[in-house]
DNA sequence: ATAGGGTTAG
């Protein structure tokens, strides 16, 4: 027997556990209650499967207390609330008399339900064992209610270290960096792990300065200090200095545990450097550790993060039963991070149970995919059910999935829910209501909420101005700015990107070049703003001289800019040179060509119109796929160009119908006489009508309040003839149309754009 | 037997 304790001391991994197991069963000792406690015990240790433990378990005849309470600890580390009281019942039953030392577990079991199992404890009289008055300390710290902590603290006869280092605990739990202070200062005697306690509750509070200090003053350090001050390290997104210190524990000849390759595995998923992932797998295997499962789910991460999928697949099909909600998790983010949605939503219909972070991350990878519809029908779904409460980072996703959409009413409805359920938005929530209130098109609202700010960041000044910019108020942009200055808030490349576009959709050309003036080192995308302001404001052979003399390769999105104000000002020149540039950059995009081609056909030069078309048609170029949508009680109605699969289809065909008619009426068509020349069958109904913008204007006009405003986005540019038709539209119907393009807002009342845009 | 460190989402 005494050689079989030995070997079970040396036990670390959960093969060498089964073989254990196996030796036992050949001299005949695995059902006596010694060694099923003992196996028990390890099964704790090595967070063996439930499945193994529960085996070994039935293997003892008449389970002891020991065996008992060996069980009800393994069911308490795993997180088995029912069984822990299942086996409690059994115990009872059995009449076997439960030691103090199960108190204490079923305390922490009992989760917020420990309030009355204290009671039932001071009923007994059991109150005065000084595990359990630690354990119920313990209990009042978890759920938050340290007062009643520190009462039974101040009560104390005496206290040992454990109820010092559990209530400093409890104040670190509530972030009461204060009075954990003032009692560490206080207490008559510190040992390692009050030391510990300090470096990781600072490290909680993110103050990794004050951590540090702790650290290094540390009379004695173990393995855990080491893991603490790692592991807050990587929580704070400071990998390389996790990674250091890591090194630097090495070097003084410790040894690492589970723990430590945690915290160094997700400092290098931080870094997503394969090789040095790589190398970490390799010394993980030279140290012989066996990896459990905690370990396991890092990799996993790790090489998702790394690039690295089918390793992290084999990983997660590896881990059989010791898959938690973590591991699930972790691997559904390793889909959407690379955009596989339906992997992703596959294992998330499949997972067992799920928790905040499983619809936060299926709820972030739509929202993140271009799925913004679909991110809010599954939080729909999520406060439908009503066993999980959404919070801030469900709130982000949701908001932004609203913002995208240009989903107003929806925006609105989430708004409100964040009040009623007293969800508070820290700085970038706050900064995505911003951006949705933007992207809605409403600059009021979005300027309200970036006023209330108590603090802001530099994201808080660019997506405001950048709403501006894309709304067209230059002026505003231009006063964020000044503010930013006036506050010493340094503006950073988005910044200027957003003032320079802003002075563009509003024609500033003084203020714009001047802000380009002040920027230290202008990048391709700055001139690529600087072109576009010159372009659209006339100054074509300024945009091409600054083309000329940048200091980089210019981009496609250069080109762009200059290839529609050719058209505009009728430069046949500009036109031919740019688009050519273009043909070689994008070959596949189709805006270009047709862009030539109408440069060509406003000239009346109907054969190279032609020949361009034609080039299209044998390049095989396709044309991007474009749709509009409009919000209408709560849900986003789609529409492509000639779509009929809408339930109010035929109304707003008629609708549309009534439109035309009117129009033609008017005389509207007449100064559009050089598009209905000689073009094919599906040509000609593109162009008269069922663009995928007039449906979604149809069916408006259809379903809105007479007189009220219509919203519509659009995922592409809005078309020219488009914008010609709903202007129209806008003064036949007297409403106030507004439109969403992917970068710009064009307002259309009574005949007229905001837009600068020339046609 | 009680107290300190662990993986996932914006």
């Amino acid at each position: 027997m005494s050689h079989f304790n030995f070997i079970a001391k040396e036990i670390r991994s959960q093969n060498q556990l089964k073989q254990l197991h196996a030796q036992l069963i050949q001299n005949s000792l695995h059902n006596q209650d010694f060694w099923v406690a003992q196996l028990i015990h390890l099964c704790t240790r090595l967070h063996a499967p439930p499945r193994y433990a529960t085996r070994v378990f039935y293997l003892a005849p008449q389970p002891d207390v020991f065996v008992c309470s060996n069980m009800l600890k393994y069911h308490s580390q795993m997180g088995a609330t029912n069984e822990v009281f299942a086996l409690f019942d059994q115990m009872q039953e059995a009449n076997v008399k439960p030691v103090a030392f199960v108190y204490p577990l079923l305390i922490k079991s009992s989760g917020k339900a420990g309030i009355q199992f204290h009671a039932h404890l001071l009923k007994r009289g059991l109150n005065y064992d000084k595990y359990i008055q630690n354990a119920v300390m313990g209990f009042y710290c978890k759920y938050g209610a340290i007062e009643s902590a520190r009462e039974l603290f101040d009560e104390m006869p005496e206290r040992t270290i454990a109820d010092w280092n559990s209530i400093i605990s409890g104040y670190w739990n509530g972030g009461n960096e204060v009075e954990a202070q003032k009692l560490f200062d206080l207490m008559p005697e510190k040992n390692v792990i009050t030391w510990t306690a300090m470096v990781s509750g600072y490290a909680k509070v993110n103050d990794l300065e004050s951590a540090r200090r702790y650290f290094d003053k540390m009379p004695e350090k173990s393995t855990v200090s080491w893991n603490a001050m790692i592991s807050g390290y990587a929580h704070n997104g400071l990998a390389e200095e996790a990674i250091k210190l890591f090194n630097e524990m090495m070097s003084f000849g410790l040894k690492p545990d589970e723990t430590t390759w945690v915290a160094v595995v997700s400092s290098c998923s931080m870094l997503g450097d394969p090789g040095l992932a790589e190398s970490l797998v390799k010394r993980i295997a030279e140290k012989g550790t066996c990896p459990n499962h905690f370990v396991k789910t890092a990799l996993l991460d790790m090489y998702a993060k790394c690039g690295n999928l089918n390793m992290a697949r084999k990983i997660f099909d590896g881990l059989g039963e010791c898959r938690n909600l973590v591991t699930w998790n972790a691997m559904i983010a390793a889909y959407t991070r690379v955009g596989d949605l339906a992997s992703a939503m596959e294992l998330f219909h499949q997972m067992p149970k799920k928790n905040v972070i499983s619809w936060n991350s299926i709820i972030a990878g739509c929202s993140q995919n271009g799925e913004s519809a679909m991110a809010i029908e599954l939080f729909k779904e999520m406060i439908a059910s009503k066993d999980l409460k959404p919070d801030e980072v469900t709130m982000v996703s949701v908001i932004s999935a609203c913002g995208h959409l240009g989903a107003l009413e929806l925006g609105n409805w989430v708004a409100n829910y964040l009040t009623e359920n007293q969800i508070r938005l820290s700085i970038s929530g706050c900064n995505s209501l911003i951006f949705m209130y933007s992207k809605c098109g409403s600059m009021r609202k979005a300027r309200k909420i970036f006023e209330e700010m108590e603090n802001r960041d530099v994201i808080s000044y660019n997506t405001l101005i950048t709403g501006f910019a894309a709304y067209g108020s230059g002026a505003e942009a231009l006063e964020l700015l000044s503010k930013m200055k006036q506050e010493s808030m340094q503006p950073d490349r988005i910044t200027y990107i957003g003032i320079l576009t802003a002075c563009s959709h509003s024609g500033l050309l003084e203020e714009g070049k001047a802000v380009f003036k002040s920027i230290k080192d202008p990048d391709i995308d700055h001139y690529a703003c600087m072109v576009d302001l010159y372009s659209r404001v006339g100054k074509l052979d300024e945009a091409k001289r600054l083309i000329d003399n940048m200091p980089m390769h210019p981009h496609a999105g250069i080109y762009g800019s200059l290839l529609n104000a050719s058209r505009v000002h009728k430069r046949i020149d500009l036109g031919e040179f740019t688009a050519n540039k273009l043909f070689e950059l994008e070959p596949e995009n189709s805006g270009n060509y047709v862009l030539l081609s109408n440069i060509y056909a406003s000239a009346g030069r109907w054969e190279d119109a032609d020949r361009i078309r034609g080039l299209m048609k044998a390049g095989g170029v396709a044309k991007a796929t474009g749709w509009s949508w409009v919000e209408h009680g709560g849900k986003i109605h789609r529409f492509v160009v000639g779509d009929h699969s809408h339930k109010l289809s035929d109304d707003i065909y008629r609708v549309l119908g009534e439109m035309k008619k009117k129009m033609m009426v008017a005389g509207y068509m007449a100064d559009k006489s050089c598009v209905l020349r000689d073009v094919e069958e599906e040509e000609k109904e593109e162009m008269v009508g069922t663009h995928s913008e007039k449906l979604a204007v149809a069916f408006a006009l259809l379903i809105s309040e007479p007189g009220a405003v219509i919203r519509v986005v659009k995922n592409l540019r809005v078309c020219r003839d488009c914008h010609t038709a709903i202007k129209i539209i806008s003064h036949l119907e007297k409403r106030e149309i507004i439109v969403r393009d992917n970068n710009r807002f064009h307002c259309f009342r009574d005949g007229l754009c905001s837009c600068n845009d020339h046609w």
